[in-house]
DNA sequence: TTGTAGGCGTTATCAG
DNA sequence: CTGATAACGCCTACAA
């Protein structure tokens, strides 16, 4: 069924057809409810590819992610994927995988199967080389990048405000008394350098020496969790209190600090980040800095909006954050 | 930059261009080498809709998901999109948040997008109704259902061997002692349903009296498993095991099961299901029922593959599995 | 208000 | 082996 079988059982031209399906104005009434009658009656539903290959582009918009598996990717995943639907888009999944040649190669078949615009959740990528080739390739269509930060003209970024979380983190640790506190990264991302370099500057700012030794690093994830602690240890650094950089490297390390026989939180105080569902599922509950997922997507995907409708946008958007306490701390 | 573009530059038609893109026998080397030259010179891709609309169909699958955020989902959905993509598939994500309708709405879209083929991860339709709007409205597309069974000729099933899963658990923990085995299903999904009568009837040959009375029913997740502990203790029925369809709701159990002073394993022996990273991130590490995600979403590409190739496949596989040991039996 | 004709970028058919 | 030319299904001037 195409839209010729319509003209034809209504007993039209297929440009008023056309002008039904698209709501146009300037059809009479009674014309208007003979084509949808037919249309109704056949269920008909224009082909998207037919309309793309007009209009360039399909109603589609690529959703970049480093591992959907990452719960915390999947959760900004899940609202962006839902945000979009709702204004009738259809969102393609890539995991990169981390690795920027993948990267690359899902945009260039994502412009290549018309994508209306693409969004990063989080660092895809990281280094100015490929940032430039973005922008020299890619640059009619507009980039959403979430939690990161890439500069050309079609790139916009939503931030949580990571300096602030490390904020709220240290005056929760400082009002419990705590004064020496340590960070760990663990992740070289954007934001989690942000973190990091947030982490030391503010301690500085709170009158602590030599911050910078009070930064570890591991990798992301339980396992990571659990080595960076003896490393912690056989380093001799004092501590009482412990931020990572995500939930799960917390409870990592919580396993490993209550195997060795630390208290939590009596002994030392943890706290997480991004509020993941793991933050209630370890013993004690974790607490974490929300990350405030639900709202950066729905922001992000508003931000395309406008920017596809052409409005006047900001180009940078960033978003405060509360500390969610629970007993770790 | 178009067909016509690299055709004129070349020096040849645009059937000789076409001819090279899709790696056509028929063309005489040098004018192949002269054309290549130019479709590198340009890095030039072909437009996939102006393909689409000749073949009616784009190099798209969709993939559909109660909900990309449960963990067992996102491993699947990880899994397929990566195979999807070594094909040259891109992944159209689809949360229907287990409603019906919303699946519906979502399959219609995805037709009208023109998709290779639909995989649907678990059950995302339930009933009869929708199982036979399917058949008469989509056949024109295969449907590749995991772990799920519907009835049409273009649906194909690749299903874990829950039966056997159910098996392993009862001779392992019949080898470890146990005779009073409880279990609780926490989705009324069908491989729900099919973990549960395997739980029942296995119980039943290996001479439990009214393994219908043994049967639990929660919601998944740690606060139905929590909440299953306290209605199965009031209940007043006998346990010294208890096996939970899913790893969260197995946590949620165990946590609530530590408040009430039990040991784990010593006083209840705890199996979870699925396999998924929270069970080595609890306390005591979770003995759970590996489901296979990884060789079950592999197989489903390939059959996808296959039927789209029209070559002869099988229309139900079945896939067994094995018991992780681990300390919470 | 309605219809006709051309174009979007490919692939496929059929001559040469 | 190569090149016209006609689809594919829709949208959009432009004409009536």
């Amino acid at each position: 069924m195409n839209i010729y079988d319509i003209a034809k059982e209504a007993g039209v031209s297929i440009s008023t057809v056309s002008r039904v399906l698209n709501n146009k104005t300037n059809v009479r009434a009674d014309t208007r409810k003979k084509v949808e009658l037919v249309l109704e009656k056949h269920n008909y539903a224009p082909s998207s590819i037919a309309r793309g290959l007009v209009s360039k582009s399909l109603d589609t918009v690529g959703i970049l992610t480093i591992d959907i598996r990452v719960p915390h990717y999947a959760e900004t995943a899940y609202i962006l994927e839902r945000e979009l639907y709702k204004l009738g888009y259809n969102a393609i999944l890539c995991n990169t995988g981390g690795k920027p040649e993948n990267g690359i190669d899902y945009i260039t078949t994502l412009m290549q199967t018309g994508v209306r615009g693409i969004i990063l959740i989080g660092s895809v990528f990281q280094n100015k080389y490929i940032e430039t080739s973005l922008i020299n390739s890619f640059s009619n269509v507009p980039f959403i990048v979430m939690n990161s930060q890439l500069h050309a003209d079609n790139i916009y970024s939503v931030m949580f405000n990571q300096e602030r979380g490390v904020a709220l983190c240290l005056d929760h640790l400082a009002e419990k008394g705590h004064r020496d506190i340590l960070y760990v990264q663990d992740a070289e991302t954007f934001s989690g350098a942000n973190k990091a370099s947030a982490f030391i500057k503010l301690s500085e700012e709170r009158g602590v020496a030599d911050a910078a030794s009070r930064l570890f690093k591991t990798s992301r994830g339980a396992v990571g969790g659990r080595e960076v602690i003896d490393r912690i240890i056989e380093s001799g650094q004092s501590f009482t209190a412990i931020v990572f950089g995500d939930d799960l490297t917390a409870i990592g390390g919580m396993q490993r600090l209550h195997e060795l026989r630390f208290k939590i939180p009596d002994n030392v105080a943890i706290i997480g980040w991004n509020n993941t569902k793991s933050s209630t599922l370890c013993v004690p509950y974790l607490t974490t800095v929300d990350n405030q997922n639900e709202m950066i997507g729905v922001i992000s995907v508003k931000l395309l909006e406008n920017v596809l409708a052409g409005g006047k946008v900001s180009r940078n958007i960033s978003i405060d954050s509360s500390l969610i306490v629970r007993d770790s701390t």
